[in-house]
RNA sequence: GGGAGAUUAGCUCAGCUGGUUCAGAGCAUCUGCCUUACAAGCAGAGGGUCACUGGUUCGAACCCAGUAUCUCCCA
């Protein structure tokens, strides 16, 4: 024999993944005679690299591709990257810095090259590494958010929502990003707890010297930015300030103060100072009482001339500052500490500085609305179905989509500027100078007198069209290809993106198709580390996955992910799980080793019926089990299945059932079952660990040049009469051969020396029929039939009936009494819970027919085996 | 502060409309084995007041109420 000991996936991976290549067999295109299943990718950066999330991620989703692709259908999983706008932005800032280039020397076209350039050195890596994995993308479909046809379908959807007033420009309140120098959407704000300083600031009383009003507020650079200060009507504190005014410190500016229920009278002082221009809620308190806005930021976060105090200096200095020349001042009174919340760029970092600014919006109600009621109705099912709570309260909260972002990498925002300072929407420059000129009533307005918007637009604003986009469903709204692929059937992707992309992909699609992307989404958790801490580059805790593949195997490395993976919940990685799943391979290798040695001698009968039967039965059983798992997406609960399937019933069940001794050959009848068994099994693993099937599907017979596993059918379910009888006797037959070995190992001996059995019943039938194997897998040389317990036994009980195994000089009789003794004990407590259950009048009038005989049948069980417990015990 | 979900073995989780042998799996643990497919293995074993307190019911891990703890979402 010279199969290898081990499997070593290194040697196979590559040359299957190419063959599959070869044969084109993750291409997919419209095949009317096929059902169509389609999967896009959620586009990982295109800067990104492979981590465990996108293992995961991608795992999932090519098991769930090559189970349809198996099940005959048109699989189709689109593969491709986004753009990602602010964080390849920053990415390529960095990068120039460290060259000693600043973005502020470059021209708009200047950096855009660089960042091309970058782009097509370093980009689309992820999608080298997700090949390793085993993805079956179909690569010739591979899309980039930002290539031209995907940004001309974007530019088209601006002009087209444009055009039916659902985008719009305006002044709002964003999230602003001082380092980004760039507007967030509200989901690209990270909170975090932090300990933060509550300033107490005395405000005097205008015609009142030496009278003060004290305010909390843990922003005093922008006391120059007041505008009023806020008291509750009902503070009793401060009813003889109705009316009043007082004076900015430092600065000397006459506020009013205003009343509104609003202010909390427990929090702070109970005086709060408004700041509209650099505070939501103050904001929109402002607009309520017709405030004036003072806004004294600039897009770095320093101060403008406007505040007059500090101007230049970054907030945070000049918060110093400030604070040093209030206590100088003795306006001061004092500073304390407490807990808040501290927003946070995704992105970069950054402190986030509400601010007001000129934006561009995209209307969220009505899209909103009919995004929601196709998750209520379950034409999109979430999975797990919890999420469906959070998407509804967002769906019914969701504020209008601030879709202007101040960076140059991305889709330039197709606005353009007239002199008279008016704007037009087009798609391109030539439409643009039409519209100007009728807009202007000026037919010598020529593209030199227009002047584009400088911002680009949201990534999501791109990605939200993907499914439709990556079929050119944009383009050519009747192709082939999106009338076939579309909708397509399940999204995988993370929680944490439900309401950017999710969301909003439904939106679009409904806009767009007037039907929705996808079938079913299918959440998956966060990738964390043993200790349930999130995998950072800064904890150093996450794995790199090639290194894991390269030693573990792809295939020990996607089962390892899938072994504790429910959808939705959080995976807390360990080495252990993929050393599990490496383990698994190994195994199945083995398996292959074993079957793949025996010399078949035609002369043998077939004496192993009873085993096939069992195993065929099983094969179904867990086919059935494995289906629904996957019909409910419980993708770890499905491997499961086939794991133990393989492992427990195939391995060290069946296959030791039939296995001849050392060097004998074997019948052929059996070995055709079980390469036949074999094959089936490699079907059912290889979604799962679609490398090591199909190289012991090759090794396992001569194959025609299109006979791979990759395409081969998925098993169908045969349901066979009489089935559960078939495995429920064989679990009788291999509970005795639990009952013999359990007895080896508490006498010490040896796995093979030869024993005999014998059993205390009247079914003689059962167990003759299944004589052979218990033979075999109990060691024994001879079962015999008896009337009442042999002298000098060991004895166990299995299925109601007493077995001993007469052992000369090893018995301890005090021992086995006891354990007798202890099981008539158990025996007797159940039947008396029995007795008491059928002796319940109410049970026995209201609990279902079968159910009471059911419960009889126990009794009269638990009866014959108290009398068989009480007669070994009297005999010894 | 508002809302949602969770709490079952050492760990990660199943447990469908309350009712098959006083709760299941994988991993981990313990014991014994290098038994010519596999020590990346084999055989066997132990381990749980189903968070707590009440209630409904003939019967509750499951339904209801309250309490505690945790997680997430929103403010």
């Amino acid at each position: 024999m010279s199969i290898a000991k081990t499997y070593t996936p290194a040697d196979v991976e590559a040359k299957w993944y190419q063959r599959w290549q070869e044969q084109g067999f993750f291409k997919a295109k419209p095949n009317p005679r096929k059902p169509a299943y389609s999967v896009v990718i959620p586009p990982p950066n295109v800067t990104g690299v492979l981590h465990m999330g996108h293992m995961l991620n991608n795992t999932i989703q090519d098991v769930l591709v090559r189970r349809a692709r198996m099940q005959g259908k048109e699989a189709c999983w689109v593969p491709g990257t986004d753009h990602a706008s602010i964080a390849t932005e920053a990415k390529v800032v960095a990068l120039l810095k460290e060259k000693g280039i600043d973005k502020k020397d470059l021209s708009r076209e200047e950096f855009l090259t660089h960042a091309w350039d970058w782009k097509e050195k370093y980009g689309g890596i992820i999608l080298e590494q997700l090949k390793k994995l085993g993805a079956s993308c179909d690569w010739d479909r591979t899309r980039f958010t930002m290539e031209p046809e995907l940004t001309e379908a974007v530019l088209r959807v601006f002009v087209d929502l444009y055009r039916k007033g659902q985008i719009y420009r305006g002044i709002r309140m964003v999230n602003w990003d001082p380092m980004g120098g760039t507007a967030l959407s509200d989901e690209e704000v990270i909170p975090k707890d932090t300990m933060a300083k509550m300033y107490h600031l005395k405000y005097e009383v205008v015609g009142h010297p030496g009278q003060f009003l004290t305010v909390a507020t843990s922003r005093p650079e922008t006391i120059m930015a007041d505008v009023a200060v806020a008291v509750n009507p009902h503070d009793p504190r401060y009813t003889h300030l109705h009316g009043a005014k007082v004076r900015i410190p430092l600065l000397g500016r006459e506020i009013p103060v205003i009343l509104d229920e609003y202010v909390t009278i427990e929090f702070g002082t109970g005086a709060l100072k408004v700041t509209p221009a650099h505070d939501l809620n103050d904001y929109e308190l402002g607009l309520k009482h017709n405030l004036p806005v003072i806004d004294i930021l600039n897009n770095d976060g320093s101060l403008n001339e406007k505040a007059q105090l500090y101007v230049g200096q970054d907030r945070f200095a000049a918060r110093r500052n400030i604070v040093k020349d209030l206590e100088d001042a003795g306006q001061l009174d004092k500073v304390e500490e407490y807990a808040s919340v501290l927003q946070t760029s995704e992105r970069t970092g950054a402190v986030i500085e509400p601010r007001l600014s000129l934006q561009w919006f995209c209307k969220m109600d009505q899209m909103a609305k009919k995004a929601l009621e196709v998750v209520e109705n379950d034409e999109i099912k979430l999975h797990p179905p919890k999420f469906k709570n959070m998407y509804r309260v967002w769906m019914e909260n969701v504020r209008d989509w601030c879709i202007s972002r101040q960076l140059w990498w991305g889709q330039r925002i197709p606005a353009y500027y007239l002199p008279d300072g008016t704007f037009v929407v087009a798609l391109n420059e030539e439409e643009a100078v039409q519209l100007a000129r009728v807009q202007s009533g000026n037919q010598d307005l020529t593209a030199a007198d227009l002047r584009q918007d400088e911002d680009v637009l949201d990534t999501w604003f791109s990605s939200w069209l993907w499914p439709i986009s990556v079929f050119d469903g944009f383009k050519d709204p009747d192709n082939a290809d999106i009338n076939y692929f579309y909708p397509t059937d399940d999204l995988v992707t993370a929680p944490e993106i439900l309401f950017f992309w999710v969301a909003r992909m439904i939106m679009a699609g409904l806009e767009y198709r007037k039907e929705v992307p996808f079938r079913n989404v299918y959440l998956t958790g966060i990738v964390r580390d043993a200790q349930g801490r999130k995998m950072s580059k800064s904890l150093g805790n996450s794995p790199d996955p090639l290194d894991l593949i390269a030693q573990y195997g792809a295939d020990g490395v996607r089962t390892g992910m899938l072994f504790s993976s429910p959808a939705g919940n959080d995976l807390l990685f360990d080495i252990k799980l993929v050393e599990q799943g490496r383990n698994f391979t190994n195994k199945l290798w083995n398996a292959f080793r074993l079957t793949k040695g025996w010399e078949v001698d035609a002369a043998l009968p077939f004496v192993n019926a009873k085993a096939v039967e069992w195993f065929s039965a099983k094969l179904q059983t867990s086919l059935a089990e494995m289906d629904e798992h996957f019909e409910k997406f419980r993708m770890s609960d499905s491997l499961m299945t086939v794991y133990k399937l393989v492992w427990d019933d195939f391995c060290s069940v069946y296959l030791e059932m039939i296995k001849p001794a050392y060097l004998a050959p074997i019948d052929a009848e059996t070995l055709r079952h079980t390469n036949s068994f074999l094959e089936t099994l490699l079907k059912l693993l290889h979604p799962f660990m679609p490398f090591i099937t199909e190289e012991i599907w090759h090794e396992l017979a001569e194959r025609g040049p299109k006979d791979y596993l990759c395409v081969a059918p998925w098993p169908k379910q045969q349901p066979v009469a009489g089935s559960p009888e078939v495995i429920a006797r064989m679990e009788k037959a291999l509970d005795i051969v639990a009952g013999i070995r359990n007895i080896r190992n508490q006498k010490g001996l040896g796995p093979n020396k030869p024993l005999t059995l014998a059993a205390k019943t009247d079914d003689v039938a059962l167990l003759q029929s299944y004589d052979a194997i218990i033979r075999k897998l109990g060691a024994l040389s001879d079962i015999s039939f008896v009337e009442a317990a042999p002298a000098a036994a060991v004895g166990f009980v299995s299925g109601g009936v007493e077995f001993f195994v007469p052992l000369e000089g090893q018995i301890d009789l005090g021992a086995e009494k006891e354990r007798l003794a202890k099981e008539l004990e158990y025996a007797q407590g159940f039947r008396d819970s029995v007795q008491k259950k059928l002796g319940n009048e109410k049970f026995v009038q209201n609990a279902k027919a079968d159910l009471v005989e059911r419960e009889r049948q126990k009794l009269a069980d638990a009866e014959a085996k108290i009398t068989a417990l009480e007669q070994s015990l009297a005999a010894l």
